[in-house]
DNA sequence: TTTTTTAATCAGGTCCCCCTGACTAAAATT
DNA sequence: AATTTTAGTCAGGGGGACCTGATTAAAAAA
């Protein structure tokens, strides 16, 4: 077993880079005048965004069950999203009881905005050191989707295909 | 300078632990029966706790500046803190309009909890390892605390004084 | 065709984070 | 002693994440 103290050190670095990077963009998002305010995390209005932006052309019923939703809350999230013009709304021809909600260009641009300029705070790494988080990543978040799946196990499957897909988009 | 793609995997990896982590702990919540609701991180209520859990019996005003709160917010995350028993008021002796807040025992506890069961996604991780992410994420932490300082100079003080001496008590 | 299921909507609610304005009580100044 | 500053409180508001219940319109089944 692994030495505690070490064990210690790493949670620690981690939480505060939990709190640290919280902070950060809190205050970019304060001061630098962008008038969008949230970092749009995996919650609701952004869980959507997400969704989206790895299948595009859902219908509401389809993002509810994805993001175990209620349909009402996502039909208030898809709201919030087009009144910010990030998200469109069309009825199905095939099925004139379906919402498709689309991605527009703006949504497109603020999902991909959110990773483009992660890297930031990644200069000043070096190769080896990138390969080295990047591997010890993955370990800690193949924990973290046992532990989503010990505790409810329906879920996984969804969620985790939902974060992997639309991070290999991303990044791959 | 290093590889793009390196970066790129790495920043996947960390926007992937973000999401996962935060989930993760959200499912934790919901299924465990746990009473207690919120992660409680660095925000609203958490905010209070942390600031005094490093120092403890400070007055409300006095909690308000270092937080970058004001006193109405913070008043009314420290009543929400009453009712859950995690902290006491009490009017100074010394200056009668002052109240004074302090932890209770609960509150310490809550405090250390929301630590203590962090290590628990870095089982599986060599020593090695440990120490390598350690020494990884201490970079991006000050990567991260220049950026805020670049942002809003007047904050930084107050703000990385608070999380590092807070982690410090808690990991060393 | 009538009934049932399905996709959405509206209404109303709970709790969280945070802020401004108005007002009181107690210190510090003048 | 009269005034001003300071620490708090109350009232009210804006936005966010979610949920349950009731109702409508359209498709699918009986």
């Amino acid at each position: 077993m692994p030495d505690l103290t070490k064990q210690k050190n790493a949670a620690g670095k981690l939480i505060e880079f939990d709190m640290v990077h919280h902070t950060a963009d809190e205050v970019a998002h304060r001061n630098h005048a962008d008038k969008d305010k949230h970092p749009l995390r995996f919650q609701g209005q952004g869980k959507i965004l997400l969704a989206l932006s790895q299948a595009d052309g859902l219908s509401q019923k389809e993002l509810a069950t994805r993001l175990n939703l209620s349909v009402q809350s996502t039909a208030e999230f898809v709201n919030k999203l087009v009144k910010k013009d990030l998200v469109s709304k069309e009825k199905s021809t095939t099925d004139r009881r379906k919402t498709i909600i689309r991605l527009t260009n703006l949504g497109q641009q603020t999902a991909s905005a959110e990773t483009a300029k992660v890297p930031e705070f990644l200069s000043g790494l070096s190769d080896t050191e990138l390969d080295q988080l990047t591997a010890i990543l993955t370990k800690i978040n193949n924990n973290l989707y046992a532990e989503i799946d010990a505790a409810s196990p329906t879920e996984t499957n969804k969620f985790e295909a939902v974060v992997k897909d639309r991070l290999r988009d991303w990044f791959l």
